[in-house]
DNA sequence: ATTCATAATTATGAATTCAAAATACTGTTT
DNA sequence: AAACAGTATTTTGAATTCATAATTATGAAT
């Protein structure tokens, strides 16, 4: 699965990505002090690295800093969590416009065979999830707009901060299968705006099942 | 015009924003190497919160960091801009649609305000392009998502690193003008879809002006 | 017992120091 | 003169040290 990476990441960055799957898993709870010290000395580095990966995740929107008092994991609330998944709503129906246009042929077709596999992954909920979420990157990807894939990316994490988080609740499965398909019906006929109405249906139902 | 910050940031936002000046005034070009001994020389401070900076700017997109051989500024070519254009439009657009929704008959006389100012402003293109800008983020204040305002911002800001950037061509003062009254007409009517609409044709008559 | 002032402790922010990697320089060889 | 090896310098990345702000603990006064 994992190969060693040719270009190691610099360590704040190694770090950033452990606080934030801390954090994601809520070992770093939302609203919660970050200690600086007892986690340089239980990753065993010295504070430099540590408060730059801070300031990373400080710029992302997964902690908060306050003057002269550190660190904190970010609270998001209801209405954040509702402004959050608007704009992923809004960026991933429009990179759906984009791919009924843009996409080629193999394009759609790899796109196609990912939404099989998620069928065939029915039952099995991790799996599901997973191909899910590789579904809707594949299709950032085609898009093809790497600002937007950094925003929905960063969108994306502050959403997993939210104990409702589930960009697709487990009860939704058969449903949001559904929506994949017809969606992807859309995307196959070059569909434009039936592409983007789809993806925003799949949004506004995951919202109302998340409420 | 400056009051005293009553919560001055923290050096290494101050600095960020040092930064962000220099590059967008073009002093640190695209593609240059960013010098730390020198800058933190220059600014009468240590490389600590010079680098935090910098990672925050690479998080933002402004600056690239190279494994071991320090910060460059982001070169933005021209599919770049594109992609980053699309994306303000996008949000822009978007947040003009919740406006003509959710906005107070206060908040839309605040904007027609700021808008007569604008008029006002016709001859004097510095202060054209500062009160347009102030139009622009008070509808996204109006409009009233934390996330899409930073998202905005980051945006923007990436936008200035492009030579022919301009959100507004001097040329097309009179007709942003006009674009602007038109999406006042479409706000102040409380018409989303035009209010969009209208959006979005002044983001693309930008682009085409922009070329 | 509670409040207030003061001292001790702790944590943050920033400067300094240090190790290692990348780059530039020097002199030799062909 | 060009190519190369080996050395010196520069620069990055990270640890350490230091100053100061914030917090906690201590004790006196009401």
């Amino acid at each position: 699965m994992s190969a060693l990476s040719l270009a190691p990441r610099a360590l704040y960055e190694e770090v950033a990505e452990l606080l934030r799957q801390r954090i994601f898993a809520r070992e770093l709870a939302p609203g919660s002090w970050i200690d600086e010290m007892r986690l340089a000395e239980e990753y065993g580095i010295s504070r430099t690295p540590l408060r730059e990966a801070l300031k990373v995740l400080a710029t992302e929107g997964l902690v908060t800093m306050k003057m002269r008092r550190g660190a904190y994991v970010t609270e998001v609330n209801d209405k954040d969590q509702h402004d959050v998944y608007h704009l992923l709503s809004l960026l991933e129906s429009d990179a759906a416009g984009v791919v009924a246009v843009q996409a080629s042929d193999a394009e759609l077709a790899d796109l196609n065979s990912i939404h099989q596999e998620l069928v065939a992954a029915v039952g099995n909920t991790d799996k599901f999830f997973e191909i899910n979420e590789r579904f809707h990157m594949r299709l950032l990807e085609i898009a093809n707009n790497r600002w937007r894939d950094q925003m929905v990316a960063d969108l994306r994490k502050v959403m997993k901060l939210n104990r409702h988080n589930s960009l697709l609740k487990s009860g939704r499965i058969e449903e949001s299968l559904r929506e994949h398909q017809a969606l992807l019906d859309a995307l196959l006929a070059r569909d434009v705006s039936a592409s983007v109405a789809r993806m925003q249906a799949h949004f506004a139902n995951g919202l109302e099942a998340a409420g």
